[in-house]
DNA sequence: CGATACACCTGTGTGC
DNA sequence: TGCACACAGGTGTATC
């Protein structure tokens, strides 16, 4: 689910309703999602008491810093939420973990799936910790050009999709955005690494920060499980040109083609036959 | 090392 | 109504 735009919106939520406050309770209901390096039942004992100093991300990561070094990491896998209680509302179903923080604030770490995990890194050393060992350049960050892209993909020959999505080269893109950004510049989806032209590696790149940027905009895209920090869903769905758009007209002005479904390494890609490449 | 297949888990919607 | 199957935003691991 969560993707780039949805973990950053959750970020920006989070920055203003829960950094400051401090842990006075942890409710562990489940764990056998969370990585520690001794055990899981630590992080009561490691978090409480502390508070949250600010929250960042990398790639799809949410980094929640808390004082005197430790650092918490939510990765969301597909049905993960990480958001704020309202007052007097209850906990649902598949909720993991609780927060309870000063102010009669609650956070809740929810993950019907449980592809997503925590990651308690007691010593901060973000570097050395599992969850990010394998993440590269984050798609919104200052060092993703349209050269680091080109460098990137060079001497490749795999489906340009399936790079995209390898969170090892660029870190935040995912199933829907990587179809977006596709579609905005016009890349066919049997396109490879090593067939692109300079010209279309700058397209793409601009397809991604625009569509990365826009999605942001709008709070995410919610087609099931996401929600905001603050537990609401985003709205970029609404906007989507070529995902879960199957049969459906083609957004590009004056296409009118019909989108396209396939299956890429057993997921679903979206394309328009008519103006994107193939 | 690079590319691909698959497993991990639960819920929902479809067709018979 | 019951059941089988396809499918879903992600990612670590095994295999060639």
């Amino acid at each position: 689910m969560p993707e780039l735009p949805e973990v950053e919106t959750v970020r920006r939520g989070l920055s203003r309703s829960v950094v400051g406050r401090t842990v006075e309770a942890v409710r562990v209901r489940r764990c056998d999602n969370i990585l520690c390096e001794t055990e899981p039942h630590q992080l009561a004992e490691v978090l409480t008491g502390r508070s949250i100093e600010w929250v960042g991300r990398r790639g799809k990561n949410l980094i929640l810093q808390m004082s005197g070094g430790p650092v918490l990491l939510v990765n969301l896998g597909m049905t993960g939420q990480l958001y704020t209680l309202a007052e007097g509302e209850e906990p649902l179903e598949h909720t993991h973990v609780i927060l309870e923080l000063s102010g009669g604030v609650r956070l809740v770490y929810r993950d019907t799936r449980r592809f997503g995990h925590l990651e308690l890194i007691c010593d901060g050393d973000l570097d050395a910790c599992m969850s990010l060992r394998n993440v590269g350049v984050d798609a919104r960050s200052r060092s993703f050009t349209a050269r680091r892209l080109a460098e990137l993909l060079a001497g490749r020959t795999a489906l340009l999709k399936s790079a995209l999505l390898n969170q090892s080269l660029v870190a935040g893109l995912g199933n829907i955005y990587v179809c977006e950004a596709m579609h905005r510049a016009r890349i066919g989806p049997e396109a490879r690494c090593n067939e692109l032209a300079e010209a279309q590696i700058e397209a793409l790149h601009r397809a991604i920060v625009a569509v990365l940027d826009e999605a942001i905009k709008a709070e995410g895209t919610t087609i099931s499980d996401y929600v905001t920090g603050a537990g609401v869903p985003g709205s970029f769905q609404r906007r989507l040109r070529g995902y879960g758009r199957e049969g459906l007209t083609c957004r590009r002005r004056g296409c009118g083609g019909v989108i396209r479904r396939i299956v890429q390494s057993n997921r679903s890609t979206f394309y328009c036959p008519k103006c994107q490449g193939g």
